[in-house]
DNA sequence: AAGATCACG
DNA sequence: ACGTACGTGATCTTC
């Protein structure tokens, strides 16, 4: 049997020590955690080095101790301890009970004595000890038997203390210790000592007279008179510094050496406690170690059919597709799931299985699923309208936390701690190493993922209820996906040859803006390379440099435009680049995507943004050029799908103001939107008290810019900038705006003090974002996070409000018996292609629908518009 | 793979 | 004093 060795940790001398030694770190719910992390790393380090077989972690009781009773002052004068550590200390404590480490602690008893009684009892029965704490006093315990280890700076570098190292160092014995404490005092626990004697004189005087009684016994005998004064006016202080430093060994503790077996940690509470505590890199770490042997078998049948007998409900199903654009990538396969039994059927076989189809298309059968909207896209593909999806895993972890930036399911299940499944890229490779597998691990693959959804559902359902978000995933983002997955599958129709129309006469263009620049320059050079473009403007032509961007010059549009007068090179150069992005970004980059149905199916991201809004992909559909004449264009080539139909558009008007309204209970901005004002013109009479004739463009122009800025979380400077005045003026023109708007101003202050408070920014629909750094030292994350706070539920309400607008739509349509198609969403806006004489329907009710999304303290209004193209939508 | 630029709300 | 407007995606160049 090997040789017992038993690890004595100070609990309360290690966080301190680590908090301090370590940045203010924060989890994703900003919760501090720097002084937990620092304790894990360095508790890692020694159970790998030492390999204890028993251990306990003590800690100090509570603020009075029987030391108290010696001298009343002892640690007086102690900074008490920052909230921000206390908050730590519970985590500690979990992080131990999930290591299974004996925890210890003692009325009236310091963590100190708790460790010198175990460590007598130990040392007695002559087992190997290894003392840690960040306090020196405990070298006093150094024995044959004890090694006590000490943290030097930081956390991990430490310092072993046997004694041998301790007589090299001061040529003291470990008992000699404590008399030194007494002699020169202890600033930090307030105990006295002699005054005037320090480490050296202590030191010298012990080296003579082994201990403080032995040196008063034979004071006369101390040579230099100043200091035999000293001593001999403190003795008594001396003799009590001393007992004060003399850690208990006799504490009446009832716990025994034999009840601190170490046997491991509980992996699965360690690492459910690491992922809340977002440490990444331990678990990484350690996954590292585990990740090839840990992965449990599972049972898996690949099968040609599927019967009803295998079929339950729910169950977890899996399509395991080729790659990420499941509109038109290959299919491999299906997987299901009960939870503990498996079955994978090859793409082709499902499609000759319809007992299987059925049961999909069956809205009774439930179905839980990792992102829903791909798996009803990719069916649909083969007219297999899947229905009854009650849980999606994707949709879930992302309204739990929408900064989980991942759409890997391995990714997203081991954050919530189930780790039986790996990530696309250890099945598929990534980069130049990409490979399809064969059919027997792309089954297991998806196997895997079944179950781990299967298993997650649970978990992630009480996680949202106790959140209060389970309305908002259950009834507002799960059946979003539906509609959604039917809007990319329905697409929108190109007119291809107006593209490549356009695209001809761009490309004339651009070769004759080209040349014009190349005459200019002097030199051919590549126009669309900004450090290219630097050279010649500011160093060929000598004009200002404005501003400078990481890597060099800047060559951005709003500094060419304040260059324009200096020579007439930048207007070429502003027009290339204008009509250069049109020409490849829209033109080429539309034509690309076109399918051969003619049209183009976009992707909604649905679990990306922060707050809560869709973004579009492949192609970005949300941002089809529309503020210049030219770029606007492009829409004409969007075309409804049928002849004798056209499309139709609506949108929200300042639906970020009217929510603004209503959540900061602005009366004046509330007034002006129940009066359907203008905005800006409102605003400018307001900050400017006029009249409303006496509006001037420039003051509405101005107003409006403060409204956006209002809308962003305002700062000074980003207003100075947008409108080109000096910061001043821009702070200023903020204290008479939130002075005219009360509520607003108010709106903002306890905005940014509820997320705090919270750890998160919240929308009308409960959707959060946690803010950490709202508690950050550094000026610019914090003043990042202040901003958020006041965006997120102003941007993430309206998309709330837009997404139940969809629902309500999509059931309206049903009802309605439309042949009306809802098609795009573009954050407050709606487009829909429709039969000419659905058109009138149309007008009536799709406005009527958006206004009634959510009821708000003002009212909702949605324009609209329709035409032959989108660019006709106007 | 990162940075710059520019398209949208 | 600190250095910024909020949220996205695609393309191109450069490293």
């Amino acid at each position: 049997m090997t040789k017992e060795k038993l690890l004595l940790l100070d609990g309360n001398s290690l966080a301190y020590r680590a908090f301090f030694a370590l940045p203010l770190l924060t989890n994703d719910q900003g919760i501090h955690t720097n002084a937990v992390y620092g304790f894990t790393t360095m508790l890692q380090k020694i159970l790998e080095e030492e390999k204890p077989t028993k251990m306990l972690v003590a800690f100090d009781a509570g603020k009075t101790t029987f030391r108290h009773s010696t001298y009343s002052e002892y640690k007086g004068g102690r900074q008490k301890t920052p909230p921000e550590l206390s908050e730590q200390f519970p985590y500690l404590r979990k992080l131990l009970d999930a290591y299974r480490i004996k925890q210890y602690e003692l009325d009236l008893y310091e963590a100190d004595d708790i460790i010198g009684t175990l460590s007598k009892e130990a040392d007695e029965q002559k087992l190997e000890v290894i003392i840690v704490s960040g306090d020196k006093d405990l070298t006093q315990l150094a024995s044959d038997n004890t090694t006590v280890y000490i943290t030097r700076k930081g956390i991990t570098d430490i310092e072993h203390y046997t004694p041998s190292h301790i007589e090299e160092k001061y040529g003291l014995t470990p008992h000699q210790i404590i008399d030194m404490k007494g002699l020169m005092g202890d600033s930090s626990d307030n105990i006295p000592g002699v005054p005037g004697v320090g480490e050296k004189t202590a030191i010298k005087l012990l080296k003579q007279y082994p201990t403080i009684e032995e040196l008063y016994q034979h004071i006369d005998e101390v040579s230099g008179a100043k200091l035999k004064e000293k001593l001999a006016a403190n003795e008594e202080q001396a003799k009590m510094s001393k007992e004060l430093a003399t850690i208990n060994r006799q504490a009446p503790i009832d716990i025994k050496v034999e009840e601190l077996n170490y046997e491991g940690p509980d992996v699965d509470t360690l690492f459910s406690l690491w992922q809340d505590l977002s440490f990444k890199s331990l678990i990484q770490k350690s996954e590292f170690e585990t990740e090839e042997k840990e992965i449990e078998a599972i049972e898996l049948d690949i099968v040609e059919t599927i019967t009803k007998d295998q079929l339950a409900s729910p169950m977890a199903i899996h399509l395991e597709l080729e790659n990420e654009s499941y509109h038109t990538c290959k299919r491999f396969g299906l997987a299901l799931s009960n939870g503990n039994k498996t079955y994978y059927i090859p793409f082709e076989q499902l499609q000759n299985s319809p007992e299987l189809i059925d049961w999909l298309q069956d809205e009774n059968q439930k179905k839980y699923v990792f992102d829903s909207k791909a798996i009803q896209s990719a069916l649909y593909r083969s007219d297999i309208h899947l229905k009854g999806v009650e849980f999606d895993l994707i949709l879930a972890a992302y309204i739990v936390n929408p900064a989980m930036s991942t759409d890997d399911l391995a990714a997203v299940a081991k954050e919530f701690g189930y780790r039986d499944v790996q990530t696309n890229d250890i099945i598929y490779g990534k980069g130049a190493k990409k490979a399809i597998p064969s059919q027997e691990v792309i089954a297991e693959h998806a196997s895997r993922k079944a179950n781990a959804v299967f298993h997650l559902q649970t978990k992630l359902e009480e996680q949202l209820k106790e959140n209060e978000q389970f309305d908002l995933y259950r009834n507002l983002e799960l059946p979003l996906a539906s509609i959604l997955s039917e809007m990319e599958s329905e697409g929108i129709t190109v007119d291809r040859e107006r593209l490549v129309e356009m695209g001809r006469e761009l490309a004339e263009k651009l070769k004759s803006i080209e040349e014009e620049i190349y005459q200019a320059a002097g030199e051919k050079f590549n126009i669309n390379s900004p450090k290219q473009l630097g050279v010649i403007l500011f160093e060929k032509l000598g004009l200002p440099i404005i501003k400078k961007t990481k890597t060099g010059y800047s060559t951005a549009a709003d500094v060419l435009e304040k260059l324009a007068p200096e020579h007439e090179v930048i207007q070429h150069i502003l027009e290339y680049r204008q009509l250069g992005k049109l020409q490849s970004t829209y033109i080429e980059g539309l034509l690309k995507v076109i399918l051969e149905d003619g049209k183009i199916h976009t992707r909604y991201q649905q679990a990306l943004t922060s707050t809560g809004r869709l973004s579009s992909i492949d192609p970005n559909l949300q941002n089809i050029p529309v503020r210049l004449e030219e770029g606007r264009k492009i829409r004409q080539a969007f075309v409804p799908s049928h002849p004798e139909w056209k499309l139709f558009a609506a949108d929200y008007s300042q639906i970020e103001l009217r929510v603004l309204a209503h959540m900061a209970n602005d009366e004046n901005l509330k007034s002006a939107f129940v009066h359907d004002q203008d905005i800006h013109t409102k605003t400018a009479m307001t900050v400017f008290h006029v009249e409303a004739d006496e509006v001037t463009s420039d003051m509405r122009r101005a107003a409006k810019a403060v409204n956006f800025g209002i809308v962003y979380g305002i700062s000074d400077y980003g207003l100075s900038q947008n409108l080109s005045i000096t910061r001043k003026e821009a702070a200023d023109f903020i204290e008479r705006y939130l002075s005219s708007f009360p509520g607003v101003k108010k709106y903002m202050a306890e905005s940014i003090k509820e997320a705090k408070e919270k750890g998160f920014a919240a929308t009308i629909l409960n959707r959060r974002r946690y803010l950490p750094d709202l508690h950050s030292s550094n000026f610019n994350l914090r003043s990042f996070a202040e901003r958020t706070a006041m965006n997120t539920p102003i941007q993430g309400s309206a998309a709330d409000i837009i997404k139940k607008a969809m629902i309500d739509m999509a059931k309206a349509l049903k009802e309605h018996n439309l042949k009306a198609k809802m098609l795009l969403q573009v954050h407050d806006e709606l487009i829909f292609e429709a039969p000419n004489e659905e058109i009138a329907i149309l007008e009536k009710l799709v406005p009527e629908v958006m206004a009634n999304a959510i009821k708000l303290q003002v009212p909702l209004k949605a324009e609209f518009a329709s035409g032959d193209t989108w660019y006709e939508t106007k």
